[in-house]
DNA sequence: CTGAAAGCGCTAACAT
DNA sequence: ATGTTAGCGCTTTCAG
């Protein structure tokens, strides 16, 4: 059997509630009891009891953070801003994957909230109806990290998608690009459809009317950047400009290219977003969108504190900043 | 307030220990009252609350992992494994960061012990005594994965990192090259002794006896792959092949050999470690050793749902099979 | 500043 | 097959 705040009690003398009180560090406690009780403890080897607490005081100071796909480099980035700020706050993490996946994600949420977390962060790619009825039966704070939903009913930190990718359809046409592809995410999410409409609105601001003639759709991987390219390379009037919907995918494209033999950029720009680590690991080097990934992350969970916290929030859907950083992929 | 089992009880006119059946399943609960408390607990909404539930019967149903750093590439797919697994045997994951810091792998540990977890997986650089001390003093099973353990007392999966070393140092000599060097991580890992032992094992066997000449120490980042080439380039008798400790590393390598005008692998044959995704993501293809990360992962986890439940388990210290593929970064 | 005592919501004997 | 009853280890009034 573990020591209990009842051996230490006995131990040193005192009622259970003074151990308690020192424990907690409440300072209703003479000094020399203190030390008597800290002696007691140290004696024992006492460890407080997390699960006792948690039934007695409602509290676990645990959060459930319910992610995609952790392998993925994107999301593991953002997962530790989250962790490095739930440590910093004394919290622990519950950590889920949902491989996107509605049914899962609606399992997930109801298990952890049966294990009490104090709140939770949420990073999906569709946030439905029933998602938001979900969120908000809760009885503990959510927040949305790198994921939209578009009624802003649940507060969140994100980009603006739209914009960024506005911005960088736009440099590629500022180029003197006549066509400018776009490769995006998988259709059905929320930040995709951002991406697009931005991507639209920077060709029709060129006056351009090809609609989705040069929309390729991917789904994030290397693998499927490699074959938007063979798509797009057997296009009359191919583009000289790609922009690719995440930097993993944009590797895929700028090797495509290479390995059907055109040169990147001189055949062919290419423009990624996130800014992970790979954009840097490919040669020539990836111009793409700076998200803040792990700033994402860390500023969630500093979000869901102040929740958790009853703090005063000024804004409830925080938009982060981005911006554009020019590599070797694009010409200058 | 949440409603708990005893409110379900009386609306299905039973006692609390006929709810906890049925939420149990159970068998021995006549159909018909089963139904009866299944609506009612449909009609009130309830769900259990773990923690309650977790001081009752002293199981959690979660374990702990302590990892070095979810955001690196290596520790986030063997965390994929370890979850997927821990997901099908119905236990929750709470997971930390301790940067491979001693005093904040032992805290976690405790911390995690505090919080009743029901085990514990942990990754690692160096396994200490007090690292061994803590866990057996545990009193919830302990395996480790991806992390070696030198005096074998605690339970683990790995691959033979020795033997790996050793074959893929050797295939390159096989090739003809007359000097290959080694790019290790921190020195300070037994994960990273095994693997300069077993470079070193197959250099001897070659009759060579320039000892550390041609070892460069890394961390195992893209950079760190950078500079080691940086110095590579300035010996005499240059390498023409190097080893390189981990993909991330030896893509570093890779690249600055071609920033710096040599051809790999014509000029400089490069052998990577780990066979991450980054290794078909680079140009040439990275020849380098198997390691199995996810299956690492749910090996371990399965490994520790078996001390969990008593079973009996045939090797405490899993050896996983490891291999080389050879792509277009070494000569054919 | 300290102690007594009542739960927190559930499981697990033990009865019946 | 179902009900009764002790706890699990701690926090939290409420007294003193």
């Amino acid at each position: 059997m573990n020591v209990t705040i009842y051996d230490v009690a006995r131990e040193a003398n005192v009622s259970m509630a003074t151990v308690s009180r020192v424990v907690n560090g409440n300072p209703n406690v003479k000094p020399a009891t203190r030390k008597k009780v800290l002696d007691a403890i140290e004696r024992l080897g006492y460890r407080p009891n997390a699960v006792a607490r948690g039934l007695a005081s409602k509290k676990t100071t645990t959060v459930g953070v319910i992610i995609p796909d952790i392998s993925s480099i994107f999301f593991a980035e953002l997962a530790r801003g989250i962790e490095d700020i739930a440590t910093m706050y004394n919290y622990n993490i519950i950590l889920s994957n949902s491989d996107q996946n509605k049914e899962k994600e609606i399992h997930l949420i109801n298990s952890m909230l049966g294990k009490q977390v104090d709140g939770l962060v949420f990073m999906g790619g569709k946030i439905t109806e029933d998602h938001v009825r979900e969120f908000q039966n809760a009885s503990v704070p959510v927040v949305l990290a790198a994921t939209v939903d578009e009624t802003h009913s649940v507060p969140s930190v994100n980009i603006n998608y739209e914009e960024a990718s506005y911005e960088a359809t736009k440099t590629l046409f500022g180029k003197g690009n006549e066509h400018v592809a776009f490769i995006s995410g998988p259709l059905e999410t929320n930040i995709n459809d951002q991406k697009l409409s931005g991507y639209y609105r920077a060709i029709e601001e060129q006056g351009k009317s090809y609609g989705d003639r040069y929309v390729i759709r991917g789904d994030y991987t290397y693998d499927s950047g490699i074959e938007a390219l063979d798509q797009l390379i057997n296009m009359e009037e191919r583009p000289s400009a790609v922009f690719v919907a995440s930097d993993e995918m944009a590797l895929g494209v700028i090797h495509g290219a290479q390995d059907k033999g055109l040169r990147v950029p001189e055949d062919v720009e290419v423009f990624g977003f996130d800014n992970t680590r790979l954009a840097t690991m490919v040669r020539p080097t990836l111009s793409t969108v700076v998200q803040p990934m792990y700033d994402i992350g860390a500023v969630s969970m500093r979000l869901l504190t102040k929740y958790m916290n009853n703090e005063k929030v000024e804004e409830q859907n925080v938009i982060l900043p981005h911006r554009n950083i020019e590599r070797n992929s694009t010409k200058s």
